[in-house]
DNA sequence: CTGAAAGCGCTTACAG
DNA sequence: CTGAAAGCGCTTACAG
């Protein structure tokens, strides 16, 4: 490939005169400048940028760790992320956790190594300590959807508030055995989701109906092992409320399973809704979570935590998103 | 961060054995290999990426753009990529080109920039010249699902016989009157699939019932309106095939919708089975595609062309995956 | 307006 | 077994 030199040579010119002119800094005579441009175009030259970073010590890329992204809302966040990043001419780094914590480590040491100007995560839970030093060594970090590690910029939904309004919400409808199926305690979405239903709960008077968890996961699976759970154990069960749009799925198929109609017997919504519950042959109720919207907005915080000063970095921020009730077959 | 430098001045020695040490190329005393071991964790030195890339001229990172990921094949390619690549510990900068090609350009235009090692791509079809540019200035390029450009890499199903064999499927089932769900015919998997199904149609000698495409897409909504065009046209339709699994959510729910029961009216398959089949109300049979094994075989070939010296890269490698069949309620 | 020089952080022949 | 030097491709004060 073409380095400066070649279009410093064939523009008979030196390097940093072919740096000027092409980055536009400093003065360069017209006619040099020409020359410099016809040359760069002849040789089809593009700039090393490893060679830049190195110099600037800048990379313009910015590294994303997601615990997963099939079917899950991090495909929207993945997606807003990779937008603005694009519209804003940074690289994007992308790793998938798979929810394991090893992996995610993994993936930290390796992006710590220089190559990112920041970082965009939804963690684990388990390396909150490791995700500190990197931040602490230089490198702004955003937490996505998952706030897990305090005081620490992020942007999430207001999990709390909207687990409760979904339970109030089937309350109107005329619901009074309400089943809540969470996710991992650890995570704080999961723990507010839960914390949220309790509250609505308690306010309205009604019978907390869950299951206390064994294993527990955000999948398709355990929305449909939990939910025969529910209807076993509990007969007046007559509305179901998920945390993830894959339980919901879940609850839909062990609902048809058992023969019982949606919602005429029982209701069914999710609280982190990303679209899908449109595409169902029952289409599901769901607080739909702005996630590419959220995605972009995580690229604006950590860009502007990368421009800023150093010292000026100290006050973590928040951004709360609001998730709005679509309402759909399901209820 | 800490640097070479910094641990050389701590260990009392020059860069140069610092590095040896550390990479183990060269002989280094082992009393000295201790202490630049210790001076490296205590200044919890990691090298710079960058500087090494830019030294070695490699930088032991590929780059992917995929034309989407949420409800689509992608997904699962990604994850393959993801987890191949972390195995050989490379980097993944992963693109989303949203079925754009001028977005897909950007995206080439960046990583051809010494980004890279590699590239995998699902091309949108239209920048078929700039990729070919970038694997003859060598970077190494290999093509996943879609082996649009032809005497280059790639990991690809069997798309033609897929198409065939469903239809035979849905033969024995007792179907005859089949209609199909295509795409764009100008990206291969689809126009392949369509000849398939019109080789089987005509060997069985059955009617062809399609859509003249006006407007195309893989997505939900298109699978949801051609269903309905289908309908209206072929009064004898007792079958769909759709070529995604995006598009058969969308005949389920138009079949719904039309009080047409799955599968004793009307049975549904898609000829790109990615797991969410099993998920649904009423699960649908599909060709089930590997494809989180196609990921991870394109990151291996990519990886062979890497190593490889330059002048045995002229043949290009095709690797074709098979679909299975897996039945379930819709059929 | 332009060139020569230093340096980003590393690796790698080359001496010794 | 170890150090000094050159160089990867770029940018950026500094002279002139």
């Amino acid at each position: 490939m073409a380095t400066l030199k070649d279009v410093a040579k064939l523009a008979c010119v030196d390097v940093s005169t072919v740096s000027r002119a092409l980055n536009n800094t400093g003065y360069v005579h017209p006619d040099t400048k020409k020359r410099v441009y016809a040359a760069a175009k002849e040789l089809g030259y593009h700039p090393n940028v490893m060679a830049q970073a190195l110099r600037q010590g800048k990379r313009r890329t910015i590294g994303i760790i997601v615990p997963s992204f099939f079917l899950s809302v991090f495909a929207g966040i993945v997606t807003g992320i990779n937008q603005e990043a694009q519209r804003r001419n940074y690289a994007v780094l992308l790793c998938n956790s798979g929810y394991d914590s090893a992996v995610e480590k993994e993936c930290l040491n390796r992006l710590r190594s220089g190559f990112i100007d920041g970082l965009i995560i939804g963690p684990t839970g388990r390396n909150s300590r490791l995700i500190q030093d990197i931040q602490a060594a230089g490198t702004p970090v955003v937490q996505v959807i998952r706030d897990q590690i305090p005081r620490m910029n992020s942007i999430v939904a207001d999990y709390e508030n909207t687990a409760c309004e979904a339970v109030k919400y089937l309350y109107r409808l005329g619901s009074r055995g309400i089943g809540f199926l969470g996710g991992n305690g650890q995570i704080v979405p999961f723990r507010d989701r839960y914390d949220g239903y309790r509250r609505a709960i308690r306010e309205l008077g009604l019978e907390e109906l869950t299951i206390p968890e064994s294993f527990v996961g955000h999948t398709f699976e355990f929305g449909y092992h939990q939910t025969q759970e529910l209807l076993f154990r509990y007969p007046q069960l007559d509305a179901i409320i998920t945390s993830v749009d894959a339980q919901g799925l879940g609850a839909l198929r062990m609902l048809k399973e058992q023969k019982k109609r949606v919602p005429d017997e029982v209701r069914v919504m999710s609280l982190t809704g990303h679209s899908i519950g449109a595409m169902l042959e029952t289409s599901m109720t769901a607080m739909e979570i702005p996630a590419i919207e959220m995605g972009r907005s995580a690229v604006q915080m950590l860009l502007e935590e990368i421009d800023a000063p150093e010292d000026s970095r100290l006050t973590p921020k928040r951004l709360v998103f609001t998730a709005e009730l679509v309402e759909r077959e399901s209820t």
